[in-house]
DNA sequence: GCCGATTTGTCCGTATGTATC
DNA sequence: CGATACATACGGACAAATCGG
């Protein structure tokens, strides 16, 4: 159970909206009304909807109320969204998955490197290489370059599983801001030889960097998606500053 | 100028990082101080501080301080992020732009048209295609199907000039938020007749829907992005509830 | 290892402004 | 105009994490 109030706000807001207790286009209680029925201060109730409002469940019109514009939604194969991992995007969809490592070494920055994955010149470094598979499938390859210093023991075998949940609950480190591009790229060799591409001769390429609780980037990640099941979904609000 | 406060410190700081007064690594003076800084009360800065977070700029350290993790980033030549309209991007990035209609008309939703788009059965639709070129180069394939109800009047004229200022300046509609998805499809024949593919046979779809003031989805838009001109970008952030 | 200073995280109560109806 | 609802802002209180002595 989250112990922090505006969380516990936000989850159940969420689910209620989810299961339609507070259904699309309909306004949720007013912050007034939600202060004494969670009896907590304005200020709690705002945070929580604003943490709604920023993954386009709910929107809040002055004057008006909060209607939440949140549809389900049919999900694709396999659907990137917030800062999630494979495993765990995985895990939401019910989807059997493994994980096969063709590459795991060790290694230096040189001038090069360092410049093309902005890490600094000399640092130690694991660089990997992951097919993943959903229900037998080939759909994602992954390169991983680690700062060594920071994820301390890697070994192939933990690349296997789940490096976050290695790198979170093992080495404690609390991952926190993630910076993702994408892109769309020609195949490459690798990329022919362990996706099963048919006719593309392109795929999806999210290139990530992730800091940690230092603020220090420790990981760059490229994943190559097949482009029959990537699906990237986002949700933009503008603040209405026109100026 | 912003009247609002804490956006007005968002800018203040924002312009502070980019031009690296606050450089990369450093960390933010600490909230009480700005409060006497900036005269106003520590919430305020902390509205400011979390815009900054959520765009990557800055990440927050538990009994440290804020630290700044923006780097000036390499831009692509045209590149998404936020919500912001095509013209605007271009604009940014001080691009020569121009916009082609190459086909605008008015029909009214059938039970596919609805399914398919989200919009309800029987609405009057304006359904638009547009090759948007910069630098003389056609890089994008629009196609904007807006609600008639909410957008009024839109006529050709306005198709080849930014229809968002049109929506926000002359109806005063507010557009608020956006549902974005970003996929790779193969090439269609408008494709390959309209943006010169080379060797690509796909490319980056990035299907919209956008929500007004009042909770009304009006528009939906489907942007077929060259490959070799597309990227997005984006910031995730973990909330370390690592329960 | 402990303590205290510093710093961010959470939460409260209140006041005032502004948009809608 | 008044009632309702969201938006902004203030100031204060206590908790939790970090770091140096």
């Amino acid at each position: 159970m989250p112990k922090v109030k505006f969380d516990a706000i936000y989850k159940d807001l969420k689910r209620k909206i989810e299961n339609e207790v507070y259904p699309f286009q309909s306004l949720l209680p007013s912050e007034n009304s939600m202060v004494t029925t969670y009896e907590c201060s304005r200020n709690t109730i705002r945070r929580a909807i604003s943490a709604l409002a920023s993954e386009g469940y709910v929107q809040s019109l002055h004057g008006i109320g909060v209607r939440v514009i949140f549809q389900p939604v049919e999900q694709a194969v396999f659907t990137m969204g917030t800062i999630e991992s494979f495993q765990e995007s995985a895990a939401r969809n019910h989807l059997d998955v493994t994980t096969k490592v063709i590459c795991f070494m060790e290694l230096t920055a040189d001038e090069r490197t360092a410049q093309k994955y902005g890490f600094p010149v000399g640092s130690d470094l694991y660089y990997i290489q992951r097919v993943r598979y959903v229900d037998d499938k080939p759909l994602i390859l992954d390169i991983n370059i680690f700062l060594k210093d920071v994820v301390k023991t890697l070994t192939e075998e933990i690349a296997t599983g789940s490096i976050y949940d290695y790198l979170e609950h093992t080495v404690g480190l609390s991952i926190v801001t993630s910076k993702r591009k994408i892109t769309v790229e020609h195949i490459t060799e690798i990329d022919e030889k362990y996706l099963e591409l048919s006719d593309y001769n392109c795929l999806a390429v999210v290139t990530s960097q992730t800091f940690d609780a230092d603020g220090v980037m420790f990981e760059y990640t490229q994943s190559r998606h097949r482009p029959d099941y990537f699906s990237f979904q986002d949700t933009a609000v503008r603040r209405h500053s026109i100026t």
